[in-house]
DNA sequence: GCATTCAATTGATAAATGTCAACTGCTCGC
DNA sequence: GCGAGCAGTTGACATTTATCAATTGAATGC
């Protein structure tokens, strides 16, 4: 099923050095869909049918149990997720929705694991891929285990102010609730935790972010680049 | 480096499969070396010059930030453990320590990864062992987020308990405040959280643990195979 | 056997985080 | 323009977890 963003997809990573061979038949067997928001997509637990490529949109990786609910991260244009599990064919551990309308190419699981049994550029990619996943959600652990949630939002304000450009006025790209249950703690908490930063310069009016004198927020936050690290790979 | 333990790291799933002449490879560029208790084998953020093997012994992995230290993971015999550095050529994102007299294989990174570009079936085998430590890793995050700490020890005791062969009474293998730190609380919060397990049957002797009433600590901590689900493999 | 040492426990207290309920303020549709 | 709906905020309070200090208890060396 051809796409304009073949192109796209080719150049991740995980696809850039393969046989073109073994791309096309990765693209011949997929398919490509549009999904309104807010729809689950993947629920934890169930076999892992498809390698999914989001195209467009954004989608929500999370899980649950006993009614309690955490977001694990948020998946953005264009990267794979829920790799892992199709590589070992077992069943998803996070389930996924979409956080508003999203186009994604769906991979038959079967037909990523033959390919990459067969072109070792691909499985060589795969590699990269899985270790750069593991080292990130290490780091998350970490940022976890190792700060309060007031360290971990810095941080993450921090991290957030590189990605958007490094100016002083930035925006949250995620709701403040998803936010908040991705750095693991409530909104209430949440809400209260950037007002604890306001004396290290932090500057809040709706998801617009000011950062007054970033050395004084490093000096609370200090980043550290084996957490902080920038190595967000697409989301397996 | 010949080795008495050969039989079995060839055994280990991360290099049953590759072929006979790879697998020579990689013995004959390794070493072999004794290291006594206590011992920093390994700092975070240091060059990942070896994948190592443990032989006889124990390793604790853990991580440091601002004066804090927390407990990733125990490396136990016979396994591997930071082969997600290794095949990155990236510094370490975790220390690691003997926790007693061990004996450790020392394979060259250079060579892993020399050997992985020309064996497929090796890099099949470490697709496989990755992606099975992402999903750990994983279902750690959310074990840490969506649970208590009581209920992150009740869940651990009945792993051990399947772990230790299931019997009513079994014993902790690990030191309680190492084991406070791997499920990310205080020693004294651990201390305590055992009295709070006792009104479901759990006492304490030292570091034997009796389950007297299996069903209702299950009904406490509900366990879920998502999360509780047995994937131990070599940690990288 | 006894003193030393250190992990583990306990108690008292503080800090961090969650819960519940009420309220604010914004957006969106009509 | 207005009101419904909802994310976000705030306050009061409860729970969870950490901290500090003191004590217990078991293992170890002499």
């Amino acid at each position: 099923m051809p796409d304009s963003h073949l192109p796209e997809i080719r150049a991740l990573h995980l696809f850039s050095d393969m046989e073109e061979e073994s791309f096309q038949r990765l693209v011949r067997a997929s398919y490509v869909q549009n999904f309104p928001p807010q729809i689950e997509l993947i629920s934890e637990g169930d076999p892992s049918d498809f390698l999914h490529i989001l195209l467009t949109g954004s989608v929500d990786l999370f899980s649950t149990w006993n009614d309690r609910e955490t977001s694990m991260a948020t998946v953005r244009p264009v990267s794979t997720f829920i790799l892992a599990a199709t590589v070992k064919d077992a069943p998803y551990l996070m389930s996924a929705r979409t956080m508003e309308k999203s186009r994604i190419m769906l991979i038959p699981s079967q037909d990523v694991r033959d390919v990459f049994e067969m072109d070792t550029k691909f499985a060589l990619s795969i590699v990269d891929e899985l270790a750069s996943c593991y080292r990130g959600v290490i780091k998350n652990t970490k940022d976890l285990k190792l700060r309060t949630s007031l360290e971990r939002l810095a941080n993450y304000l921090l991290r957030q102010q590189v990605r958007a450009g490094g100016g002083e006025t930035f925006e949250l790209e995620t709701e403040k609730r998803r936010l908040a249950s991705v750095l693991g703690m409530t909104s209430e908490n949440l809400s209260r935790a950037f007002k604890g930063l306001k004396p290290y310069g932090v500057e809040v009016k709706g998801n617009k972010i000011t950062i007054r004198d970033q050395e004084d927020l490093i000096g609370f936050a200090k980043p550290n680049p084996l957490i902080d690290g920038r190595t967000q790979p697409s989301t397996p």
